[in-house]
DNA sequence: AATCGCAGTCGAAGCGATTCGACAAGATCA
DNA sequence: TGATCTTGTCGAATCGCTTCGACTGCGATT
């Protein structure tokens, strides 16, 4: 393996002028510079990871820490992690994959050995354990959602409260006067997973500031469930003409079943979703939607992240504003 | 940051005896071993992942390169990272996370920087521009799937022509005699992908070996694709009554389309399906299957790619045999 | 004219582990 | 009873890079 003192004597300079030459952190006059770029490429030289990581105190290198739960949805995750490693990659960094279920032994872990040099966690909780250690960690992290006391932490996310009463801000316009909230499946309420909570308290803020009648019912997410949450709605709630559903997997097989129940969607009843723009535009009938902007957040992310290494300040809180889409399942009340 | 001479420190013995301890390349008796431990624990010492990179040429990480196109189902890739994380950490390994799409420059990177030890390569193609990198670079690797040329590669992946014949077998052994697969969108045709020719091969084979009548379709990933799938197997090939899908997202609009055509699953038509056992019993109805088995394809690449690290001998082709299901969309012939 | 500052480069000292060779002491063998 | 192993430990070299301080010229400042 060819070496930096291999590369320095090609180019008949020191080791250390090849390092500032590639570092860019003192000085290098043009002409040795581009000898310098000659020999590194003749040579196929690499600098060794490792040797960099000990010398400089940074490894380049970004923890993701991924949820695998039910409840989340996949595509979500999927998407959210490439859009991590595309960004991370813009900015000379990799990323490490950690599963949820390391937990804090493994954020710690990863971080004590100076296997990365900062953090991003999913999925995080409203009071989630592992935020003590994320405070007191060395090294700086971003949260993907926010957790009940968010002081002296970096999150962001999409504006679920916000994103709610978009939804419900959309249907009064339409004319609706009833509207019901499918949500997330009771598990992640459970979980006290701040986003369900969120979507929640938005929607009925914004039903009850506007005088809707409002309903709130999480869902499992299986077709099974949706049919059953369809019937439920139109036997409890008759003068119901508009849905909100935050619960992706659901979003289809419920506009089947009410379909399936007699209802024309969206000239009798309207349905809004919040889920990825994709899952929306390919559906049968294209869904109005606020979109989960998972590659932007990603983006984000890391964004932030890297300010936080180059010790800049960041924000401690961003929400994403909600961009809602009218689709081809929302209509005026009454046709 | 406390380091080994400080524990070394700290326990009253020479650095390298708390690296032999650490590691176990060396005899340590019982007695300074306990103390040695002892020491690491209240120090909370962790190793610098980089100088033990440096000095031990091993950086106890692994390159996943996951894929990120149509046709591939999202939901497979997922369960597949988590599995070979959770595997990787069960043998002191990570997991750097890379995208297709910095292709073979990004596997270089990765491996000459020494950023990790070895590599696994998932939608490998039948003739991928990366092999005869793999085939070069010093580290080792497995692959997910088989290209056209295996020879001196690691590779596992489902039997596909065996999940194919299985499929056309079952439906065989319950009398049908005319059966159609519906396959991979076309892209993955045009990419020369693997598995789906494979599935293909081993579909058409059984059924000429059988006797029955089969044609194959490939179609692409939508409910609108479905539909029309549907709706154009009945028109060309009324005597249809099997039929075998191997296209997740279009295993359940498919059967869909099938009834609203006013066909009964599985009384007038049995469907069988290669996908993840999850997909399969999630379903409405639960689909018979041959499963895809992402997690065990993971944990075995894993443990393929510590073998090499150990430089024992693994096989050069890993094929696992597929596993049927049967559930409720099969069913003998004429109900 | 003396001084200062900056561009450009070098040499050497780390960074924090692993590993090799050496060595002492006790066990084993002929 | 030596010779030979094995066990347990230490010291020093090494891994390949970054970075700090120092040095040389040279143009600009006073």
């Amino acid at each position: 393996m060819v070496k930096i003192t291999d590369v320095a004597r090609h180019a008949g300079v020191s080791p250390s002028t090849v390092s500032y030459a590639l570092s860019g952190k003192r000085p290098i006059s043009e002409d040795t510079r581009q000898r310098i770029e000659a020999s590194i490429r003749e040579l196929g030289y690499r600098p060794h990871a490792g040797a960099r990581a000990l010398a400089s105190s940074r490894s380049n290198v970004l923890a993701l820490v991924i949820p695998f739960r039910t409840g989340i949805h996949v595509p979500v995750v999927m998407q959210f992690a490439v859009s991590v490693v595309t960004t991370a990659r813009q900015h000379d960094h990799d990323v490490l994959l950690l599963t949820q279920e390391e937990g804090e032994d493994g954020l710690r872990r990863v971080a004590d050995t100076a296997l990365v040099d900062a953090l991003i966690v999913m999925d995080v909780q409203l009071r989630d354990a592992r935020l003590p250690l994320l405070r007191t960690l060395d090294r700086p992290s971003v949260l993907i959602g926010f957790p009940a006391e968010a002081a002296g932490l970096t999150c962001i996310d999409l504006d679920f409260a916000a994103a709610g009463g978009a939804c419900v801000t959309h249907l009064a316009e339409l004319g609706h006067r009833c509207v019901a909230l499918v949500g997330s499946p009771p598990a992640v309420y459970l979980r006290q997973t701040g986003f369900a909570q969120r979507v929640t308290h938005g929607f009925t803020a914004a039903a009850d500031e506007r005088g809707l009648t409002s309903t709130v019912h999480p869902c499992e997410a299986t077709p099974a469930a949706a049919q059953a949450m369809a019937e439920r709605l139109l036997r409890e709630h008759p003068e119901l003409t508009g849905v909100v559903v935050h619960n992706e997997p659901v979003v289809q097989p419920l506009i089947e079943a009410f379909r399936r129940l007699g209802l024309r969607v969206p000239e009798d009843l309207s349905v809004v979703a919040i889920c990825p723009d994709e899952l929306a535009e390919q559906a049968p009938t294209p869904v109005s939607s606020v979109a989960v902007p998972s590659a932007e957040v990603g983006t984000r992310a890391v964004e932030l992240l890297m300010r936080k290494l180059d010790r800049l300040d960041v924000p401690e809180a961003t929400l994403l504003p909600p961009r809602l889409t009218r689709r081809a399942t929302t209509a005026p009340r009454g046709g």
